[in-house]
DNA sequence: GTGAAAGCGCTAACAG
DNA sequence: CTGTTAGCGCTTTCAC
């Protein structure tokens, strides 16, 4: 059996008090006591035990955080970003892989209730009301990251996806391309959807293009997805020369498919991607794409939500970090 | 405030131990009551406090996961089969990166017997004894997930690994390849290491090869390491026209490298990974590799958690996965 | 069938 | 400075 505080202060013949006080507040106690009880508790390998602490201060020092695709190596970076932070603050992270399944988040928001988290966050595209419905009811501090809810009074940290978009679209429009095509995720997606198609249209817009002429192809989530939309955008405009991807996936989704249809990337096609993920600078081509800080948004994410769960509230609610190009293989200039 | 088990008492005009049993004994109710008393809890959202159950279960329904890399997509994939069984079993992972730390892990480890897990899956490569012994001195089920412990008795499941590595380089071999080079792990990586690499030079050897004059270059775990390794390999062995790589980050890193320098993959060299994470079937070429069925190997794992922790022992102790060789485009035959 | 009460391991007043 | 005691929220005998 795991020894208790009973058998900590038994061993050293004081009372339980006095083992809770050096563990809590060593100063209080006589060095000879102090001497005498730590050396039970090495004796022992005496630990706290956590259900009895938690019963008392109502923390447990966990976080629970929700992910859509464990697999996709975006979630990694950001999970990289959120366990260094959590690390240093001192807290665990629970972690779940929602799979995209609305029942099993659902069922795990109980769960994390249940087990007393400290807070949870929420990194996802998709986010719909009845999450962030069912997070609120039972009133956790809860942090958004790399998404957003305008909806909502919820704290959050992400990218500007729109300006983002545009500046992507913008370097390919300025590199002399002007058949351009985006694969972009479902227009229903409030984050990644929309706002970068609106960034894609925008840009053609203000440099003098026709932005609704220019061929949109929408792609789930996955390489095999954005494989298949490359299909449709040179169905719908053969003379393409240039593709936006929502993603890095998708860029290389739709790279695969110019390769094995005969188009070689960049030389008659660039692709520009998305995220910067690890991969992107291990591809063949390595891919131009738009860098988000993900290990940042990670670390930001753990420390904001631990201020709301210290101190009630954040500030800046929203905040938005800054994203770059980068430039490598995949795209050249006309 | 969270509502207790008082506050419904209260609402539902019963004790509380009543409320306890229409929760875990609702036929020992009678119907009134417990529909009164479920009313209640549905109108205050009451959900038990983990802590007050924890502390007389002494269970917490959570599950320990160490791992190296949580960026490497090898696991990633473990990491969703343990998930998935996980929730099948109705508990939850806590997810510790130990990004190859020593001290960091050792720190999860306590951290993980405070928060009174379950127990604890161990995922790596890299296993030393004082691991195990930190682990086992806080008596903690463990499990060992895709690596293995032959100096103690503790549960396990992996591959075969020296012969899986046998077959990718008979599979070369077998190819009409006769100069080839091997990217290992370091040799002092009892796992994936010097299995992978004994494997490799029993293959040649019973192919009639020297083994001995089969040149290696080392490489620690990423993409990079690979990349510098395969300019070793080339430098010892120009006339190559085969690379074993011990992971497909490493087979992407050698085909990165090769490209670069002129050499044409699988036209001038043929390249085989390991793993086969889900980027070999995104690569360009496809690699060619040895499937790790990782996913099972984390539904299996939690499994076997769970039934030591439950039962005390598991049957049997190391358990194989079979593996297999998944032809693509990286290789070809001569 | 149901309530009162003890106790899980710990912390935090409260007395001494 | 230190020990005694009352809970934290829940389950579980044990009487009624």
């Amino acid at each position: 059996m795991k020894p208790t505080i009973h058998d900590v202060a038994r061993t050293a013949g004081v009372s339980i008090s006095t083992v809770s006080r050096v563990m809590n507040a060593p100063e209080t106690v006589t060095e000879m006591k102090r001497l005498r009880v730590q050396e039970a508790i090495d004796l022992l390998q005496y630990q706290p035990n956590g259900f009895a602490r938690g019963l008392i201060y109502k923390k447990s020092g966990t976080l629970g955080v929700m992910i859509p695709d464990i697999e996709n190596p975006y979630y990694a970076g950001l999970l990289r970003g959120m366990q260094d932070e959590a690390v240093r603050l001192g807290h665990s992270l629970m972690i779940c892989n929602t799979d995209r399944d609305k029942d099993r988040l659902i069922a795990y928001i109980q769960s994390f209730y249940e087990k007393q988290v400290d807070g949870i966050i929420f990194a996802s595209d998709a986010l719909h009301p009845e999450y962030i419905e069912e997070m609120q009811r039972y009133r956790m501090p809860i942090v958004l990251a790399s998404t957003n809810a305008p909806d909502y009074d919820i704290p959050s940290i992400d990218i500007d996806d729109e300006l983002a978009a545009f500046e992507a679209s913008a370097y390919l429009i300025d590199s002399g391309h002007v058949r351009i095509g985006m694969i972009s995720f479902p227009p229903g997606d409030t984050i990644s959807g929309r706002p970068r198609m609106e960034g894609f249209r925008r840009a053609l817009r203000e440099h003098g293009l026709k932005a609704e002429e220019a061929p949109v192809a929408y792609a789930a989530h996955r390489f095999e997805d954005a494989y298949a939309a490359t299909g449709e955008l040179l169905a719908a405009e053969p003379e393409l020369t240039a593709i936006f991807a929502a993603s890095d996936e998708f860029a290389m989704g739709a790279i695969s498919y110019l390769r094995e249809h005969g188009r070689r990337v960049p030389d008659d096609l660039s692709v520009i991607g998305f995220d910067d993920i690890r991969m992107a600078g291990m591809f063949i081509p390595k891919l131009t794409t738009i860098a988000q800080p993900v290990y940042e948004i990670g670390v930001r994410a753990v420390r904001k939500l631990h201020e709301l769960a210290i101190g009630g509230h954040v500030e800046p609610l929203r905040e938005k970090v800054p994203h770059k190009l980068v430039v490598r293989e995949s795209s050249r200039s006309l």
